[in-house]
DNA sequence: TTGTAAGCGTTATCAG
DNA sequence: CTGATAACGCTTACAA
């Protein structure tokens, strides 16, 4: 049980040199000779030393940890975003950590986080600013918000949810619904004005309605028997994430109406399962690690002063077989 | 901007009061007077002040922060896991970060954290040792390790994949075939061994047959070709888990086999998506969120020296429609 | 009840 | 090239 914490003191004892001197052989500092550095280098291995992170971020004010703050770790959505994140950080000598939930919060503030990328919308704009203000750099990834020390990355909902509606409508629909997302999300907030914007741009004629959802299954199927007990001929659907669209299908299946045949089904998000759904699901797609990457680059540049800007994610629709002509 | 740090140095001087009251106010000590205690707080607050992180570490060598490591952040798997740990960890005071890579290994020995949970076999046994020999307070959940410092949380894998084949040839399938998963991951080993010793203890007249598989659905879709391909009568296949089932599912679609009717699959995991599809997986179901939170309650328990033990997860075989008799 | 001061493990500034 | 030494911000005996 080796429950010792040896320090560079200890080391400093063992090789017979100032403490000083082991830091800057530590540090590969070229001011300590070859053959001092070696040795020192060779008790540490033997005593089997770590460096403290308390102590050396307490001097140095820095700890290269980047905190990407999310709502849930619920859901399959955020894995290749954080995969983005994390590959990218790494590059930059940068580490990942994954908090979620108010009370880690207080990291970024404590400072033991060196900047923050945000996805949580439990973080209100004022908190965010305050520690701007504060000096801390951050990236949002579901907001807008102007500060110099905040950057923000966001997704192109607007041209998504176009891409869908008018998608729907070159393919001959007249009648449309849109299933949304809770109240407060950014992105179907987003999403939701440019699908209106879209019919109102559009004929006249088209009939549109839109349906609450919440961004999960349960909601999807609850808009599909919603739809399957007002059917009076064929309908566009544009589900404003993916997740939803698995609950159409789901919902569906007791009544008489086929997806891409009398229900007509868009999504957002083309989450890997969408290819697997029968029939294969038409749905708006992003490099969902691309924006993790972008997110880390401009929050690192941030840091680092070396000028960053706001970023858009680009998106583009993916033809499935959930939708067909009318 | 306000990029100053304010410290209890800087609280003191305004509240015309010493460090040391500062701190034992802030800390609620009741060594302090109501009085002086709600003028150094009001002081405090309207300085914005935020204790530092690294001073406080440095001094209690505590963080009060546990982390999870994960092998990857990709796949839907971990989000209830991950959820059961951090709710049980915040009710006790401890918050939950979330690590991937072994660049972030360094944050357990230079004392970031107070204890980790492992899932992730990068973690090789004899690091894990080391750090546990080094006083650090572990909970595994990937493999079996026998430490002080170490506690196993591990999940039921015999049980479930007893269950899985007996399922199969209480159904009357003579043909089994079992989809396994990558090479050194413990819970596939651990279910093939199961699955092979059912085997071996029942009827002589079963023909059975392992498929290489990787636990991602490209791989059960490649089995389901294999299996379409050598198809001479109904067969049963236990895949390793939900994953690779969907694959099955989607490659058996150009196929003229179904799905319960020529081949009966039963998966592992009961992923939520089990449920949407069609026909419905049967599989085998286990708590992901209490496997989170008994892993947090134990770490606690080793961490606070209150008497820690190794702990099972329990699993149970849900029915959905992928298995029919034969 | 409050203040003084030592020390946690590092880094970094100066002298030697 | 190497060694004292003073911080970094906080906690906690111990003294007053």
């Amino acid at each position: 049980m080796g429950n010792v914490v040896v320090s560079i003191k200890d080391i400093a004892k063992h090789a017979g040199v100032s403490i000083s001197t082991v830091s800057y052989a530590l540090n590969g500092n070229s001011k300590v000779t070859e053959e001092t550095s070696k040795k020192i280098l060779a008790v540490a291995k033997e005593l089997n030393y770590v460096p403290n992170a308390a102590a050396r971020t307490l001097k140095k004010r820095e700890t290269r940890i980047i905190g990407a703050f999310l709502t849930t770790f619920e859901g399959a959505f955020y894995g290749e975003l954080l995969q983005g994140m994390k590959e990218e950080l790494n590059k930059r000598g940068y580490d990942l950590v994954i908090c979620s939930g108010t009370q880690s919060h207080r990291m970024l503030p404590e400072g033991m986080l060196d900047g923050a990328i945000v996805l949580d919308k439990r973080f209100s704009d004022e908190e965010l600013i305050l520690h701007a203000n504060r000096g801390h750099k951050l990236v949002v990834l579901d907001r807008e918000l102007s500060h110099n020390n905040i950057v923000q990355v966001l997704l192109d909902n607007k041209a998504g949810a176009t891409f869908a509606m008018e998608y729907l409508i070159r393919q001959g629909h007249k009648k449309l619904y849109a299933l949304t997302g809770p109240e407060g999300s950014f992105d179907s907030e987003q999403r939701l004005a440019a699908a209106r914007q879209t019919v109102e741009r559009g004929d006249p004629e088209l009939d549109y309605c839109e349906l609450p959802g919440n961004f999960d299954k349960a909601s999807g199927t609850a808009a599909a028997k919603r739809i399957a007990s007002e059917y009076d001929g064929p309908v566009g659907v544009f589900c404003l994430n993916d997740e939803m669209a698995i609950g159409m299908y789901h919902g569906l299946k007791d009544t008489p109406y086929h997806i891409g045949e009398h229900v007509h089904v868009v999504g957002f998000d083309h989450i890997d399962i969408a290819d697997f759904l029968q029939p294969r699901l038409t749905s708006i797609d992003y490099s969902e690690r691309r924006w993790g990457s972008v997110a880390a680059e401009q929050l690192i540049r941030l840091i680092e002063g070396s000028g960053a800007e706001h970023e858009r994610i680009y998106v583009s629709l993916v033809e499935g077989e959930s939708v067909g002509q009318v």
